[in-house]
DNA sequence: CACAGCTTGGTAAACGATTACACCGCTCGG
DNA sequence: CCGAGCGGTGTAATCGTTTACCAAGCTGTG
């Protein structure tokens, strides 16, 4: 038991009092020193060795012994050292992950998905965020080699100055792109087919009677929005479709859908449709429509992409392209296992086929 | 070179045929055997030990042994390994973080000011999530405990359950409680004036002529979902407003805020607001009263919490109670630097005041 | 009965870095 | 001219585990 001092410290910009008080804690003091495997095989009367065999499960112990040590460790709650073992096994157990940006709510799911297979394996994810900044994207890259991590797990920031970090991890470790990869890089990569995912968009509303559609998206800095740029040519070409306006590439957010809507408005007529790069443009866009008294899916179709957790609530809820985020994860652990085992496979990318959710937007379900 | 044999599977549900390419693939082979500090210092014609001190700053060396050390290290592509080193220095720069659930739209917003925060000091964050399990919150912080992160931070799962993890962590270890915190457990803890948060979404409502309130929000099984729900009662008594309905308390999502919606729907009569427990269940329910065709905010006023990123492009935009992200992660990191200098700290508890965001939902800006 | 073969336990050498300690040679003051 | 002091370097111990190797004891068979 010791003494707890509870501080209320309020923000300068409010002018409430601060409230302090103190209150009994009933926390235990640290313990000093940590329990090793010296401690427990000392206690038990036998070698580490043995000691060690039992904990981690080398070779056979008599009985006796196993139980005596087992009992040992149990008194003394001990635990092993992660960090002594990777150092004397040659492996840490862990995987990193680069991701672009945290923030950026498509990927949290992925995160998610890729650390829950992870660690039915038992093995832990170091995450590590470029904050959409390749040179950051560089050091992180680094301290996570220096970490010893046993494989790397990398959405690329950028398609060309993610090169540099890919190449150096490669050369000393598995490494596998996920989502997005890096340009003429031909690494390991899964990730979904997003051209064809464009192409479905472009499909369901020339299937509604769309004749001229737009497209707003990022600028092609990463594969996703190169690859959805050329989907969208693709498909709009295959199927007569005509391109109204300019194709607006700005970046995948929320902001530029606004401001894509405004340059939309401010032309002469709008598209029957509106195809968009991500879901985060396409609800600033429905926002920005929505202002202007545009009717959606009345006036103008809207399509986004990624099926991220909003998309289902947007005003009108959002027709998409899903990307199955469970399989991606999958796909890409068995994937690093893979390249863990053989250094020599041929590299493998896995593209892997969304599929269209019909919501509103398109006017699908009314 | 070697060859890279591409291939682009897809999923069972698409009849799509799968195409399968092979093309050349500039990968360079693995090296096989890490660069040790022997090495260096064995080109460089010095001991290990004067590696070592060039390398990590130790003692003074001779500028020109120095410069030879250097040279070497560069020539092998020498980097250190983190794991001899922290196994020697007892320390691993490094930091875990348990969530809740990745998932969770507000959880990655502090995960990513977490990280930035660390990596201004070199350190690194280990991320585990907890599934919204007990048992797994347990399961992880025994491993990252296994991994001899320096400290540790978590936002538990629950109020009660999560207590067995945090008592057993923190007999080792520093742990900070982050955002939400365990009944009774007094140890460390920074997150936001959940009370005052409420209390200010409900001052703003009855500012606006507001008589009678309902709130919806989420069983009281986190400390959040608990504070907020207390907050609404004292800010409503105080106020002198009519409760309309019951609380309806579920959970924190989207899904929980239609179903409530659809509850006080059914009932005789809407209130003047809703106050929601956080802006999930708001975004809901703002779907459910569209669909109904009631009005937001000439029918009912509606508030969430924490300022997710979509609250802003809900329709109509939401007001809210911000979380500063940022503040609260420094906080967090500067208290378990302090604990981690000082074990014997009185504890403290750093509740930091949010802000109102008043946009649309409640009328505010028309 | 002797010895091969197996089981089981201990001893000690790794893993890769840091660092206490010893040592060497130089400088400088007495 | 000699010794103290000091700066720079090497040797070796150390962090906590795992595991190769060795030794001892036991079993069973020729």
């Amino acid at each position: 038991m010791r003494d707890c001092e509870c501080v209320n410290v309020l923000v300068p910009w409010r002018r409430t009092p601060a409230r302090t008080y103190t209150v009994s804690c009933p926390i235990t003091d640290e313990v000093s020193m940590a329990i090793t495997i010296k401690d427990v095989a000392g206690r038990a009367g036998v070698s580490v060795a043995t000691a060690s065999r039992v904990l981690s499960g080398g070779r056979r112990v008599s009985p006796e012994l196993a139980d005596r040590v087992r009992e040992s460790a149990r008194e003394l709650g001990y635990r092993h050292n992660a960090v002594a073992r990777a150092l004397r096994h040659g492996r840490t157990s862990s995987v990193g992950m680069i991701v672009p940006e945290i923030g950026n709510p498509f990927f949290p799911s992925l995160v998610e998905a890729v650390e829950r297979t992870l660690s039915e394996s038992g093995r832990d994810l170091l995450l590590c965020d470029a904050q959409q900044d390749p040179s950051v994207e560089l050091r992180r890259a680094r301290t996570l080699m220096a970490r010893q991590v046993d494989g790397l797990i990398v959405i690329p920031v950028s398609a060309s100055a993610s090169r540099t970090a890919l190449d150096e991890v490669a050369s000393q470790l598995p490494v596998i792109q996920l989502d997005r990869f890096v340009t003429d890089y031909l690494g390991d990569w899964v990730g979904v087919d997003d051209a064809l995912g464009i192409s479905l968009a472009v499909e369901h509303i020339a299937a509604l009677g769309s004749r001229s559609v737009a497209f707003v998206s990022a600028e092609p800095e990463c594969s996703s929005a190169q690859q959805r740029l050329r989907g969208f040519t693709e498909a709009t070409q295959r199927m007569g479709l005509l391109e109204s306006g300019d194709r607006l590439l700005g970046e995948f957010s929320a902001g530029w859908g606004r401001a894509a809507a405004q340059k939309l408005l401010a032309g002469p007529s709008l598209p029957d449709a509106v195809v968009c790069g991500n879901d985060e443009i396409a609800v600033g866009l429905l926002g920005e429509f929505r202002r202007a008294r545009v009717r959606v899916p009345d006036d103008v179709l809207v399509t986004g992409f990624d099926d991220i957790r909003f998309a289902a609530l947007a005003d009108p809820p959002l027709t998409t392209i899903r990307q199955p985020h469970e399989v991606i994860a999958s796909e890409c652990i068995r994937l690093l296992d893979a390249r863990m085992n053989d250094a020599d496979l041929p590299a493998q990318r896995i593209a892997i086929a969304p599929s269209l959710i019909a919501r509103e937007s398109t006017g699908s379900v009314s």
